[in-house]
DNA sequence: TCTGGGGTCCTAGGACCC
DNA sequence: TCTGGGGTCCTAGGACCC
């Protein structure tokens, strides 16, 4: 009996989903874009092979794309945050202990497994793709670090169909011999210099580097990576995700907005939506920040960027509130005659509803019938879609919306683009 | 024309307190 | 000669993850 963690992870996880639904897509190269059709974030096995990088600028390579007959998706998360709930909802059924780590990722925790766990993590695979259609890789090691390298391996070897086990001595050996520091979960791009420099440029190396160098050079997180290469857990299973102690929600936009009006409407609509995923963890928020800056990339104009934060007398998490008070900041930074690219909002200094103090002189912002209020809105949105109930001050026309000129359909959540099938 | 978005944790140093 | 000691909180910056 041992205790082991599979991580399991979904195969090229938004080009999968975009398959599900379009079978013809399967064989042929398929790329889907970031927010606004900025980078190529997600692409099949084909165009890996074919060599374009993981988060190329979209315009940059349209000539390759289109050279090389390559399918293009725009990001579509309501479909893909739909796909991961089924995957997850699948994945429960095979562990009692399960951390859904990321919208493509969950670790599952077999406390005291018996049996062959190679054979066990096949039949999660199997079950996974017949009842979602999506293709996972599965590692299986004593903990959470040695299970991601593992993924990693059962995603690349073709021998191994998706299944990869770290459990015997010699076989974690000769891995961690064979992979590069760089490559191991928790060391970056920063780490992997700093341990080059210093003479170590394989997992193997660095797991057998002593602990007091790596606890002052890569502080306590650094010495628990290496403990979990020598197969001693040390991060544990994560069941419940913790409430988010920050919300931020921000986009570049479509086009370059210059007037304090337009600017406005998106604050308010970025605003709305933070204030709904907060109004979600049942929290409160007791500040909030909005930021906006020009395009990075564009040398030669003028470039301003700037942020403002504020308290709120009491914690809040009333819309129309929020959205007030974040007209305002906005304003304070707003600087005529540049052409901005993107603005957000944050709201920190998070804490329970339950646990918000109205104020002796001010009262509260959110009384009863406001909450109710918000109640109502978010119940209409989540079952009749989002966007189905929004404020004003959102605007209507939003010339600042996010480009998304690859939009496939929301296959799984909307009545009016179910897929349709003809025989 | 054109370059994403949303998080977490740790540490050092300074302010402040008794 | 000789200038305390211990604690908390906050912030900024740096690292990482997907």
């Amino acid at each position: 009996m041992k205790n082991l963690y599979f991580l399991v992870d979904c195969n090229n996880f938004y080009v999968s989903c975009e398959r599900v639904f379009r079978p013809g897509l399967r064989q042929r190269p398929v790329v889907v874009l970031s927010n606004n059709d900025g980078n190529v974030v997600a692409l099949s096995n084909e165009v890996k092979a074919l060599g374009l990088p993981f988060g190329a600028p979209f315009f940059k390579v349209k000539n390759f794309i289109s050279s090389h007959d390559i399918a293009v998706f725009s990001s579509n998360y309501s479909l893909y945050g739909d796909m991961s709930r089924r995957v997850m909802d699948c994945l429960g059924r095979f562990a009692p202990e399960m951390e859904i780590y990321s919208i493509d990722e969950a670790f599952l925790f077999m406390r005291g497994m018996r049996g062959d766990p190679v054979e066990y993590a096949r039949q999660i695979r199997d079950v996974v793709n017949q009842w979602t259609g999506i293709p996972v890789s599965i590692g299986i090691a004593p903990t959470k670090t040695l299970a991601k390298l593992a993924s990693r391996i059962g995603k690349k070897d073709p021998a191994s169909l998706g299944v990869f086990a770290l459990t015997d001595r010699a076989c974690v050996d000769w891995t961690l011999a064979a992979t590069d520091a760089g490559d191991v979960w928790g060391v970056g791009p920063q780490y992997r210099d700093f341990l080059r420099r210093n003479g170590i440029t394989t997992a193997a190396q660095l797991r057998d580097a002593p602990d007091r160098w790596v606890r002052r050079a890569m502080t306590i997180m650094g010495l628990r990576t290496v403990w979990e290469l020598r197969g001693v857990p040390c991060i544990p299973i994560d069941e419940l995700p913790a409430p988010k102690k920050g919300i931020v929600s921000s986009r570049s936009f479509g086009r370059p907005v210059e007037r304090l009006d337009e600017l406005g409407e998106a604050v308010a609509a970025y605003m709305s939506r933070a204030a709904e995923k907060l109004r979600a963890q049942k929290s409160a928020a007791g500040s909030i920040t909005v930021f906006l800056s020009t395009n990075r990339f564009r040398e030669n104009e003028p470039q301003y960027s700037n942020g403002i934060a504020c308290r709120l007398p009491v914690p809040s998490s009333h819309t129309p509130y929020l959205v007030r008070i974040a007209s305002r900041l906005l304003a304070r930074i707003y600087r005529q005659g540049y052409s901005y690219k993107k603005a957000g909002v944050m709201l920190c200094e998070i804490l329970p509803e339950e646990d918000v103090q109205p104020d002796l002189f001010s009262g509260t912002h959110d009384t009863e019938r406001g909450r109710r209020l918000m109640r109502a809105v978010d119940h209409v949105n989540r079952d009749m879609g989002r966007h189905t109930l929004r404020f004003a001050a959102e605007g209507s026309v939003k010339p600042w919306q996010m480009r998304r000129e690859f939009l496939s359909g929301r296959y799984t959540t909307r009545w009016d683009e179910i897929p349709v099938v003809r025989a």
